[in-house]
DNA sequence: AATGAATGAGAGTTCATTCAT
DNA sequence: TATGAATGAACTCTCATTCAT
């Protein structure tokens, strides 16, 4: 095995068992030894790789971040289906993943501590709250927003909710597939509903309306 | 001064610090010596009104909670001007305070560690999701509400938004107070969209619609 | 109620708070504030009586030592029946009550740490011990204790024995009293042959050795 | 110097310090801090070493009892010259290290207050009270001991002296060597006329009697 | 490069004692 | 004289981090 291989190895084992422990117990419950000993390598090994537990937990989040970089959130509001793309994007960003759910909950905890992880969270909050900002500002030159729609106050409460949800909420640990998804679902239609108007209410029959309906098939359950 | 208001009033002075520092630095960065300088006492004297650090935390938090037990969201959904009422529900959760929202953002951090706080943060949640569902239900069998809402969902997403900006967001400290409020009133259209139809998607040129219109008079930014 | 005789009483519920806490929790586990509250005072009502926590302690055991000053012990050994009068002086040192027993117990505790304590304990150790060795010598010069015997180091030996029942052992908390006063009686023996020869080693049908069995009737289970 | 050499060291350090400490100031003065400074290591290193305090004083008396495991009690009362076994068997209970002595001290204030520390020493108790009841039975019935004997009463007598004195007595610090094997054969006389006859009171001039004469030869000091 | 023993600042908490009322 | 709120030194124990091997 040559080194370089092994030394990526080694650096992935300590993150996989770092992001296992920190989300079972929280980030300050967590120790260093505790990371070590699960990760099979000495706690200088640790530090070796590591320029402290803080590190480690920027560099776990760093690559969860990696998933939200590639969002088309554009094309996703000015599709001819928003609802649809909506929940698609949801769909990607929201994974029925534990792994995922349990180290977002450290994440929590330590964001209020940390200055540098409170800014690394700031980063992506604007990162992704400037292209939904534009994306809803075309979607309403287009004319497809509510037109009296309030964008940055919107965007604002969208982001939480879906920072929130990502952070915290959807644990697959305690929530059945079916139930996930259907939670996903409501809050696609509270964002979809939150920029864009009723379908009827512009036109009756909309193709829209119509493309909603038959394009998921929610059993009449959901709008 | 009376021995008892003298008492009273270094409880308070207590309450009022640790509020200060774990608002400023989260509560596991705050010590209890800490709270105890803030305050001007001593850590025995801290010690003698509170049995250890959690509780100063917990009294601080029961009396946040106590401004949401009297919420009567039944009645804002079914009033004949939801947004409006919704819209004044939020303005009694989310009050213009720094101190409240610098609280919260502790709670965060110590919900995920302490399992008591945890609970207590569950009861309330269930309290309000309980409350919030039986209302939405209403609205549906008097044809107010999306007639095909998923209600658990959206009562779930709803609370997950509340809920988290009565934690975290929305800080005065940094947001102006016009700033604030056209947060909040873009949660009140957030979730009055979720649940309500548009007004014309049921009737043209709707009762409803106009109400608001003149009720807030917002000059025509939010629907 | 005069002014003196309320003192007394006072002082005396704090005595007896301190003896019963003392004897179940040990010195270094009651506080101050306990003893206080156990006899219904405050703690500066207290500290008005005792100088501090260790004074409290040395005040109870003197009281316990006052028993111990007019012991005959002389008398006792020259008596024309040794093992009946060891066996009242016994008596009258081991009670059987179990407060005496308790304090006792934290007495230990507090001599191995506090020179003061411990300097009193060596008092009345070193004033029984010149009382017993000048009893021993007088029986020897009479030709009545053992003719070879080790006075110092019997003497030793004995307040040793005595000295740990006396302290910790034979608590009727634990012990039914006719157990109690079988072990007392055992210790009696011990001490007898310890000091004199058995009776009929130095002349057959001995007045003393009949005077011993008659006297107490043990139904011959001890010698 | 291999590693595990260093460690042994280290935790033998930490253990004597211990020991010296505990001895001269008991436990509860001793402080963990106290301990690690005298052993020259750091109080992070003591705790790596031992879990608590309490852990350190129980390793440190553990080792002490072990000398007390492999007496043979019954062996000593049935040999043809008890007093002779008694003396050697005391001889190995009770050696002349001051360490032994300063750390029994500490045991004593420790027992009162921690029942693990206690009920340790009730075991160790209980078993050389079994194994003594047994050999003084065994004698009885073979004509030895004392024919009137209260068995059980006197062995509890015996084991509390010489726990006793185990514990806190016979100070080589304070007492001269010669002292010391007065006392100790006091103790043995002590023990050995509670339990056995005179020769003399069995048959006039006995060869068990010569036989003690003999055997030591104290200079007719003690019988 | 890898190890893990060693470090020690600092945490939460207790309690003997004081002193203003 | 009686009170008990207030004090703060001192305790035990933890854990992020270093560094000699």
């Amino acid at each position: 095995m040559p080194r370089q291989a092994r030394s990526r190895a080694k650096r992935d084992a300590i993150l996989a068992a770092a992001a296992r422990l920190f989300g079972e117990r929280g980030y300050e419950a967590t120790t260093a030894s505790d990371i070590a000993a699960e990760a099979g390598v000495s706690i200088g090994t640790l530090y070796s790789y590591f320029r402290d537990k803080r590190q480690i937990f920027l560099s776990l989040y760093a690559s969860a971040l990696d998933s939200l970089s590639g969002l088309d959130i554009a094309g996703a509001l000015l599709s001819p289906d928003p609802l649809e793309t909506i929940r698609a994007l949801l769909a990607r960003v929201l994974p029925y993943d534990a792994a995922h759910y349990a180290l977002q909950r450290a994440w929590v905890g330590l964001t209020v501590r940390d200055p540098d992880v409170a800014r690394c969270g700031e980063q992506i909050h604007r990162f992704l709250y400037d292209k939904l900002l534009a994306a809803v500002r075309q979607a309403q030159a287009r004319g497809l927003a509510r037109p009296d729609l309030d964008a940055e106050a919107t965007c604002w409460a969208v982001l939480i909710l879906v920072d929130r949800v990502w952070h915290t909420e959807l644990d697959p640990a305690t929530l059945p597939a079916e139930e996930f998804s259907r939670r996903r679902d409501a809050l696609a239609h509270m964002i979809f509903h939150a920029i864009f108007p009723d379908p009827s209410s512009r036109r009756a029959a909309s193709p829209l309306m119509g493309a909603h309906r038959d394009g998921k098939g929610q059993g009449g359950r959901v709008t």
